[in-house]
DNA sequence: TATTGTTATACTCTATAACTATA
DNA sequence: TATAGTTATAGAGTATAACAATA
């Protein structure tokens, strides 16, 4: 699409097709705004993840955030090569790494987090404070029952 | 990602992270059931404006589900090889194509709507009757105004 | 024999630019 | 000169398979 702009009202009427077109419109938006501190999407993912979870293994970090491993490889070379992560040895296995964050990975994840509140306030803006949080706790009741989506029928 | 599943807490904190998730979600749920009557989510989206719009030129069509020329000619060509749309000529202007729909088109149509609300069902299945529709409220005002976004500050 | 991370490869989706035929 | 549609192509993003080092 060249640009999220106004959805048809013929593609109003299912609330799925809505969801599905905010997260574009939202999901563009956002990686809009961390691009200018040299982030993308996934590396936003994964910096957010290894900075709850600590010195993490890469094939943990990937089950984390649902990315397989070959997808891992070029975002945490591109975080390393951005100085924001380092790949240490494992300690007890010469086989994994223990992936680090920088101090220039903290500085940036804190700065993400700025740009991010900014992405939600705008993209939030109709909404008054009430609704906001209403819909925050909507999609958190969907997002904790994704996990039984997905599978087609038999 | 092989599979949206589960997200790590640490992503949940941002609201506009939430709603590109559940997109992703509900976007690949969605798919993966119109793909039964051989529709793309491409496909369906022009199957229902030009159910909405009437005969309608191809440009005009694109344009109202925000799509480039170029990928408009091949989900054409694929609603087309299905027998769901015909390009017949337009009266007036020998460069531009009328996009009918055919009796064939109109029935996948309507199965996919019968798709749709079970898929839809399916991924609010964790809201009450009262719940999905302040949801479907609140993403309403969020698209009505998703025209003014998407441009980064200067 | 299985697992961690890597490389090479391919497939999908989307966008850009150059082209044709009309206007 | 501009527009409707087409083609060829290129760029993201993501997934698969084969591989080296280590367990």
């Amino acid at each position: 699409m060249p640009g999220p702009q106004l959805l048809h009202a013929a593609l109003t009427r299912n609330t799925g097709f809505l969801i599905s077109w905010m997260g574009l419109v939202s999901s563009k938006h956002f990686s809009e705004r961390i691009a200018s501190i040299g982030l993308t999407t996934r590396m936003w993912g994964v910096l957010n993840v290894l900075d709850a979870e600590g010195p993490i293994t890469q094939g943990a970090l990937g089950a984390a955030v649902n990315m397989d491993p070959s997808s891992m490889v070029s975002t945490i070379d591109e975080l390393e090569s951005h100085g924001m992560v380092e790949r240490r040895r494992h300690p007890s296995d010469r086989r994994a790494y223990a992936l680090h964050m920088t101090e220039q990975g903290r500085e940036t994840l804190a700065r993400g987090r700025e740009l991010s509140r900014e992405a939600q306030g705008e993209l939030l803006a109709p909404l008054s404070e009430e609704e906001r949080a209403q819909l925050r706790e909507l999609l958190l009741k969907l997002a904790a029952a994704s996990g039984e989506l997905t599978s087609p029928p038999a």
